[in-house]
DNA sequence: GCGCTCCATACGCCTAGAGGTATCAGGCCA
DNA sequence: TGGCCTGATACCTCTAGGCGTATGGAGCGC
């Protein structure tokens, strides 16, 4: 690529003045005077290093020269008006691309309210949405494959990213609605003791694993598990099966299944933790914008009754 | 179309940062010192509203700002280069395109290799060819419908066209290789004054027309015309039918026909002249290019011996 | 801690060019 | 012939911006 060599305001001038075809007409158009017009058209013509019009009395033509730089010179000056005016609509964060990492158990809950708020709020930002378990949106949070990731149990000690909680719900028991304990509003933790467990792998996403698990062990027994599944949905679906039973954030009863009961614990003290992280130096203004939307707004699971329905 | 709001030299060190990504090698690509890119990347900048690199120590990115931008910047850089260029090609000559109108009779003598010669030298110039009558070439010429006209006879009141012969050549008699006079090497023109001629209508060529009839009237008689037809070729094909005879320009014998035999004619001191033609005030170079094609080199029909083959 | 790399800043110089007013020159028409 | 329209010229002003050198300051490796 060269040094440009013809400048964009004579340019400017002479793709109006190819258009009035008059110095007159084309100088008020410009907003200056005429003889300043015929200066810039003199010099661009000086520098193109042909005439570009014809001036015979009574009327102003383009010469062939003339009418073979016109489509790139309106081309050169639309390309950059368009190009400036998105770079300023990304810029501002009125407009862009945010590429959004989502754990599978919030498809259900917290994503669908915080993207329609957010597109509503800009409305001309494409989002990109990628289904991913925890510790790969915090890989991708470094790489930049993602500008925010939403998760659960944020771990405490990543450093450059930054977390902020959306969402903080307790623990429900999930049990096939033929198990003995499906009858009672409020499940002790020690009478799933004997019951086999589902589970996540601890790998997708070792927080709320072990959280899981210092449950079952604050309530005197060792969960025996049964069987791991990779999303909650499979999960729900093999206690539906009676395979065995499960706890869970309740924000997962937004799973309806048939032969299946979500109840209150007792001890109800535990909360797991929705968050969404972010890259602490990443100046993306959409990000700002989506950590704004996310506070400011009502939080996007509304934790209902539990019980039997 | 609005005014430009982004000089291009700052447009253009952008771009090249862009690819650098790394303010000493893009300065050094734009043979400037390290500073003066830091303000053209500045001041661009400003004017954007917003930033276009990360600077983080160590590494130079594009911003989503930046990535919006860039493919604006580089095709306006681009279009200009090569409206540029191609302006300049055109306005120099060297390319363009050239809207020729002809005679029909010329497309077999002198068209050819007028067009080749040309085009050899000015292999990127696009020729318009048109094949039309003499008075509808002058009108053309007039309306700027074509550049050039090559036609027979020019008329010698046109004012604000120019003419220039090409050629001038003596008529030959054209008759069916049946009729007595063929045998000859040479025809009287008295001889031919009972045989009915076919001619072109006057209207197509008055000059040429009446230039005919004049030889006829010097030879002491008033062709009696059995037969009109628009073009040579027709003229040909009518005398070889034995319709009649004709007089005609002599590279016309390019015209092979079985049945028609071409003979010169006494007294032979009439010439018809092949003309080209042009707008005085045309300045485009394409014209004088042709014109001196035209001028400088030898003519492009070979006047070639006559008589009995 | 020292030096190196890399980018930003400060300051000065200088030219291109964009704008203005005044005026001229050629065509056209009444 | 004298106005009128249109574009070109001459001449002046002013400033944006492009470039340079010198210097500052943050990170990083040894």
């Amino acid at each position: 690529m060269e040094r440009p060599e013809l400048p964009l305001p004579q340019l400017h001038a002479f793709v109006v003045l190819a258009e009035e075809l008059h110095f007159g007409h084309a100088a008020a158009r410009l907003g200056i005077a005429q003889p300043p017009l015929s200066q810039q058209i003199r010099r661009l013509e000086d520098k193109v290093g042909h005439a570009l019009f014809t001036r015979e009395p009574g009327r102003v033509t383009l010469t062939p020269a003339g009418r073979e730089l016109l489509p790139a010179a309106r081309r050169a000056l639309t390309d950059l008006a368009h190009g400036l005016a998105t770079a300023r609509a990304v810029g501002s964060g009125r407009a862009g691309r945010l590429r959004i990492g989502f754990a599978a158990s919030l498809a259900l809950t917290v994503l669908p309210g915080l993207l329609r708020t957010f597109r509503q709020r800009f409305p001309a930002v494409h989002l990109d949405i990628h289904e991913m378990t925890t510790a790969p949106q915090i890989a991708a949070l470094h790489d930049k494959t993602i500008d925010i990731g939403l998760l659960r149990e944020p771990p405490t000690d990543e450093t450059g990213l930054g977390f902020s909680t959306v969402l903080s719900e307790p623990f429900v028991a999930v049990l096939p609605s033929t198990h003995p304990l499906a009858t009672h509003r409020t499940v002790q933790l020690a009478q799933l003791a004997d019951s086999p467990f589902v589970l996540l792998p601890r790998a997708v996403g070792p927080t709320l694993h072990d959280q899981i698990i210092g449950l079952c062990t604050a309530a005197g027994f060792t969960p025996r598990i049964a069987q791991h599944a990779v999303e909650w949905q499979t999960v729900c679906a093999l206690v539906e099966t009676g395979l065995g039973v499960s706890l869970a954030p309740a924000s997962i009863r937004r799973i309806r299944l048939e032969g299946v009961a979500f109840r209150r614990i007792e001890p109800n003290t535990a909360r797991t933790r929705v968050a969404v992280a972010w890259r602490e130096n990443d100046h993306n203004p959409l990000v700002t914008h989506l950590l704004a939307t996310v506070s400011h707004d009502p939080p996007y699971s509304t934790p209902s009754a539990c019980g039997p329905s």
